[in-house]
DNA sequence: TTCAAATGTCTCAAAAATGAGAAATATTTT
DNA sequence: AAAATATTTCTCATTTTTGAGACATTTGAA
């Protein structure tokens, strides 16, 4: 079974990437505990943020990591990515709004650096598949990252809308995004 | 010049659309006010929600009746509510994710009503572009929904990464959006 | 069952956010 | 420049959120 602290953490991840700074009592009740025991786990705000953090930095970090090394073939290993991120759900879409916009105030100044050496990596990846003309030059990396972090969160909210079956997301995801990246091999269908 | 009640409102829906509960102090600072001149527009949160929604609505609304007349080509119809959507930037963004998801907490019931109307007719649009064959019948209506919504962050997204100059993010954002869900016409380039 | 750890309940005090009055300033209008 | 209006400053009371102590209750392992 999950550990308290984990449902905890969980729990925080979605509620404040709804609603950065809802307070503690949502984010108890969305564990299913009460604001007393997490205020037992997490002496406060800050100190659950930071768990967050480290908890989302992690289990990214290290899917990303799997994903790049499931292939060599760059175009699989940007596919394994976007799953990788999907399946990192609101853990990857909060981390990934948080280094977008440093929040209009608080938060624990994100160290981001463990972050960046994926960052790193997957622009390479993404640069080279336009160098070898595999997909279209006419984006820039830069955009191209930002669609990518924007179809994690178009999954999340497909499966949070009720509308979008849980068996066509990532088939749709994968559909969508290699498209909008302008690829120009064809993907299976 | 802009009137300082419609300051603060348009500082509110950007602001609330990073951090629902932001408190007015920073919704105040960021439309450079005093927080006492914010209160003495709205005379609490919920009244500054309430003129959010108002303002949102009543700007999207106009402009995605707007976009839908400019054209009886329903690619060229969905075109044009694209760039009406970038163009009511967070305003379309925030909507949106209110209507999606009703937050964990308080605001005033969305009435949503006025907005059901274009959004009837978003998906008239993209179901005749599927009947017709002019876009992948592959992908739900409802997927694609969410991927437009999901567009419109990303170029609020980009923007506000400073990576992506001002003047492409359109033409990607168009060149993006079409490819993902699944065109089959040559967009110019 | 029995003990220990974890969690819930109730309570309370400190801190932060909210909303507003009153007077001082600044801005616009005439 | 005077009057009218709008905004700021400072202040204060109220409410909400936060963090924690003390003790009851539950749960799980021995």
């Amino acid at each position: 079974m999950e550990t308290t602290q984990q449902k905890i953490i969980d729990a925080a991840i979605e509620v404040f990437n709804v609603d950065l700074s809802a307070n503690l009592e949502v984010v108890a009740d969305h564990a299913q505990v009460t604001r007393r025991t997490l205020h037992r786990y997490f002496k406060d705000r800050a100190q659950l943020m930071e768990a967050c953090q480290t908890e989302m930095q992690g289990k990214c970090r290290s899917a990303m990591m799997a994903a790049i090394k499931s292939s060599t073939d760059p175009l699989a290993q940007l596919e394994q990515m976007l799953y990788a991120g999907i399946d990192c759900g609101s853990k990857y879409a909060f981390l990934d709004k948080l280094q977008q916009h440093p929040p209009y105030r608080q938060m624990p100044d994100t160290p981001e650096g463990e972050f960046d050496e994926i960052k790193k990596q997957w622009f390479a990846i993404v640069t080279g598949l336009q160098k070898t003309g595999i997909i279209s030059a006419e984006l820039t990396p830069a955009w191209i990252f930002v669609l990518f972090g924007g179809m994690v969160t178009t999954t999340i909210n497909a499966l949070g809308s009720g509308n979008v079956a849980r068996n066509d997301i990532k088939r749709f995801a994968l559909f969508s995004f290699s498209r909008s990246i302008g690829i120009h091999t064809n993907t299976n269908e």
